[in-house]
DNA sequence: CTAGCACCCGTTTTT
DNA sequence: CGGGTGCTAG
């Protein structure tokens, strides 16, 4: 993965006093060596080491210089020991950064830093070190999407549900959204358990938790919901940690879901008397916000005789964009009444763009309403202004951005340097079409990651089943992996085995092998398999981890299996094998490597030549490039229907947080893009310019034509005049632009000017598809109190609509309420199926 | 049991 | 348009 960002200068500029006087020198003569070159802001994010202190660290504002800076001064100044700071970061990549950097601040003496990482790799060791108090031995298994979807499978089957109808992918993301949640099977509301399955939704999570732990596995959503079990079940554990971090860092705040936000309030309570009710500092039952209203309410923790601990949490509410995976914007929002007496301290120097990208980016933002509110600036030059680009079709567009990347490559810039950001994935493929005509070097960013392809669980599953004989899933993955004649059936009879006797179904295949159940043929496969498991598991005993993965691989005849496919990635797969193999050397054994596998191997490929970078905006985020461009910018793909649909105005302030994370990547240029056509699932369709566009600043944004094309029609008549009256922070509905976006577009882009809203409405309400529009009445409209709307959000509000309902939906028809998750309901449409809605997009009839 | 075919589906972002 | 899934025929 390459790390465009330069490290070390980033976030320290030459007009920041540095040098300069006699008396500057004698106080840098005072101070550590590595304050130097902090702004005020930073400096005192980094000095004030007592008490709750939430740092609003804008982009590009030295965000993550200021936490491994702090960490540096906790050690220097000996108020904790490595071991004694908790430092917890969202990504992996962003775990890895830290320690580079803590590395390059202090020398080597990262290695003693064992708690910093992931939520989820620190939740996952501390589950190891008590597993048994959660019913898991320590080498439990962390399970992939694959594995929870073929579980759920076998317990839908049990219970006789239509997979069809009730997909086990579904259940999944489901369960997932639950842990998410911090919610154990009996703490999801009964509404919510009953949505899915005929009401059997509820009872399958508590099944598939049961499964799990027979299994001795857990899910991702386990390492921590299971570890905030452990802690309120376990104070004495509780308190050990809680004894034990000094220090709580936590990056990216603001994409904490609420899981992850009941485990850090647990550790970073001062630790509580022996013998006290754990439900005296403890929320009960987790219930979304309800729960965190009655934990900031909670006096005990407010009280000086239980103070809190050193916690400082870093984020941006301007670029929380994982709403959607279970993020609450809430918790950054708010974190002073959660952690009472806090110290907020904004970061608003940004280092990284130039005045016009800035003064874009802030503009854009500031349109959102669930904001704490922030005002970047910098003291570079203006630099040159965001462009705004339109194209005919998406092809024109990636054409345009062809040859403008090969005239920066004349120019001399760095490809490196250079990324395209897109909103969603499938854009990708058209640029990378583009590319490899062009001849330009290109690399994806993103993808699937290393350990989610098919080889790769493959042969985690082979050495998964050596370590864990109980591993049913793994064992189920590879049996006929390569083929070996052992099919649904023999499957099916070994599973009524294990059931029957409640053995493992390695164990059944084992019993099975000697009775004559099975045909002579997949008999003879099974023993087989069998006893080369038993020989391979002996052999763990006297070779390597990783020639016991060369050798398992060879043996099972699973590198064979590659080496025979004719298919063009065969041979990508087989260089993936030696990869993973290669990579368990950094690993003292199989266990360690499977323990850390899923967790931690990242993608693959470090770096190499350069190449402009091709990404979605997502994971954008936290890299900066000199050149950005961003295609696009229509309204159904950025602003995504999708989100319209289903999160209503949050689901707006998020996209635009998308936009400005986008524009705030970039350091010299920002380019946007949109085409007047695209093609969405195969047809064509004409777009509209993203309502985004109307809400950059005119005085910092440059229109220009698209380049060899046959250009969209009423090129001038679009012009500068799309960003008149940019003042009016209303509806963007209502700008002028957007209106006559909307006539131009039901004209075929004439030249007629005028139009509004009635207009638009008559011309194209039909073939409009979102509803959205309609959807933010006057009405509902209106200054929201942030703290109103966001909890009104996750609260959980009633909803004037209940079950059964029939309602009507501009776009879907006639429907009727199947369920209701606060403002957001799922209906059941006559025409269109099953759809989530707001609820403000539906009315009832 | 496997391999090949047809149909159907669903199309965002991911630790 | 492409991928994945389920089905059928061998």
């Amino acid at each position: 993965m390459t790390e465009p960002s330069k490290l070390p200068p980033h976030g320290v500029p030459e007009h920041q006093p540095v040098a300069g006087g006699i008396a500057a020198r004698a106080r840098a003569a005072a101070s550590p060596q590595y304050l130097h070159g902090l702004n005020p802001e930073q400096r005192e994010a980094v000095e004030t080491l007592d008490g709750p202190v939430l740092v609003l660290a804008g982009a590009g504002t030295g965000k993550t210089r200021v936490l491994t800076t702090r960490i540096a001064h906790i050690l220097s100044q000996s108020r904790a020991r490595p071991h004694e700071i908790l430092s917890v970061t969202f990504t992996n990549k962003a775990a890895r950064e830290m320690k580079l950097r803590l590395g390059q601040m202090l020398g080597q003496a990262v290695e003693g830093m064992p708690w910093l990482g992931t939520f989820h790799s620190i939740g996952g060791r501390i589950l190891r070190i008590h597993a048994e108090l959660v019913q898991l031995k320590s080498n439990f298994t962390v399970l992939d999407v694959d594995d929870q979807v073929r579980l759920l499978k076998q317990l839908l089957q049990a219970e006789n549900i239509d997979d069809k109808r009730w997909p086990a992918r579904m259940l999944a993301g489901l369960i997932d959204s639950w842990k998410n949640r911090g919610l154990s099977p009996s703490q999801v509301p009964s509404g919510e358990a009953a949505s899915f399955g005929n009401g059997k939704g509820g009872k399958i999570y508590a099944t598939y938790q049961e499964r799990l732990k027979i299994l001795n596995a857990a899910d991702f959503g386990d390492l921590l919901l299971e570890n905030i079990r452990l802690f309120r079940e376990n104070p004495d554990v509780l308190r050990q940690y809680q004894n034990r971090f000094k220090f709580i860092l936590v990056d990216e705040y603001q994409d904490t879901n609420v899981a992850q936000y009941l485990w850090l309030r647990l550790l970073s309570q001062a630790p509580s008397q022996p013998g006290l009710p754990l439900s005296a500092v403890i929320p009960g039952p987790i219930d979304d916000a309800a729960a965190k209203q009655a934990a900031s309410a909670q006096p005990a923790l407010a009280a000086p005789s239980a103070p809190l601990k050193n916690i400082c949490c870093v984020g941006d509410d301007d670029q929380s964009i994982y709403g959607w995976r279970g993020a609450e914007v809430d918790n950054i929002l708010r974190f002073d009444h959660d952690f009472p007496g806090a110290k907020v301290i904004r970061l608003e120097r940004n280092y990284r763009s130039t005045g016009h990208i800035l003064a874009a980016a802030s503009h854009l933002i500031a349109h959102n309403e669930g904001r704490l509110g922030k005002t970047l600036r910098t003291e570079d030059v203006d630099g040159e202004k965001v462009t705004v680009t339109g194209s005919w079709d998406s092809e024109e567009e990636a054409r345009a951005i062809g040859e403008e990347l090969e005239e920066l490559q004349r120019a001399g810039e760095n490809l490196n340097d250079v990324a395209i950001l897109v909103r969603a994935s499938f854009q990708m493929r058209e640029f990378e079409d583009r590319f490899v005509t062009l001849g330009l070097p290109y690399r994806v960013i993103g993808g699937p990651r290393f350990y989610e392809r098919a080889e790769i669980r493959d042969a985690l599953a082979y050495l998964r089943t050596i370590n864990s004989p109980a591993d049913d899933l793994a064992f189920e993955r590879i049996v006929n992996v390569p083929k070996r004649g052992l099919g649904d059936a023999t499957v099916q009879l070994l599973h009524d085995h294990a059931r029957k006797r409640r053995i493992p179904l390695f164990e059944a295949a084992r019993a099975v092998v000697d009775t004559d159940e099975l045909k002579p043929k997949a008999r003879g496969s099974l023993r087989d398999l069998v006893m080369q498991f038993d020989r391979w598991r002996a052999q763990r005993e006297v070779v390597s981890h990783t020639e016991l993965a060369e050798i398992v691989l060879d043996e099972s005849g699973y590198t064979e299996m590659w080496q025979k496919d004719r298919s063009a990635d065969a041979a990508g797969r087989l260089d993936n094998l030696k990869e993973l193999v290669r990579s368990m050397e950094e690993f003292e054994n199989l266990q360690g490597f499977l323990e850390h596998i899923s967790l931690v191997m990242d993608r693959d490929g470090e770096a190499g030549d350069e190449a402009v970078s091709l990404m979605t905006l997502h994971s954008a985020k936290g890299l900066e490039f000199d050149n950005v461009f961003l295609p696009g910018w229509e309204e159904g793909l950025f602003p995504s229907q999708r989100t319209l649909d289903e999160q209503g105005r949050a689901g707006l302030e998020e996209e635009r947080r998308l936009a400005h994370v986008g524009l705030t990547r970039a350091r010299r240029r920002a380019k946007i893009y949109f085409a007047t056509n695209r093609r969405i699932h195969g047809t064509w369709s004409t777009t509209i310019p993203s309502r985004f566009l109307d809400e950059l600043p005119a005085h910092n944004v440059e229109i220009t034509e698209s380049k060899g094309g046959s250009g969209w029609g009423g090129s001038g008549g679009y012009g500068a005049s799309r960003f008149d009256n940019l003042e009016s922070f209303g509806s963007s509905y209502s700008t002028p632009g957007w209106q006559r976006a909307q006539a131009n577009r039901g004209r075929g882009g004439g030249g007629r000017s005028g139009g509004g809203f009635e207009e638009r409405q008559s011309s194209f309400s039909g073939s409009r598809s979102d509803g959205s529009s309609g959807g933010f009445n006057r009405s509902k409209r209106g200054p929201m109190v942030i703290e109103g709307e966001l909890v009104a959000k996750s609260t959980g509000t009633v909803s004037e609509f209940s079950l059964e309902d029939r309602v009507f939906h501009q776009k879907f028809g006639y429907g009727h309420v199947v369920k209701i998750d606060g403002n957001k309901l799922t209906i059941a449409f006559e025409k269109a199926g099953e759809k989530k809605v707001v609820d403000s997009f539906v009315e009832r009839v």
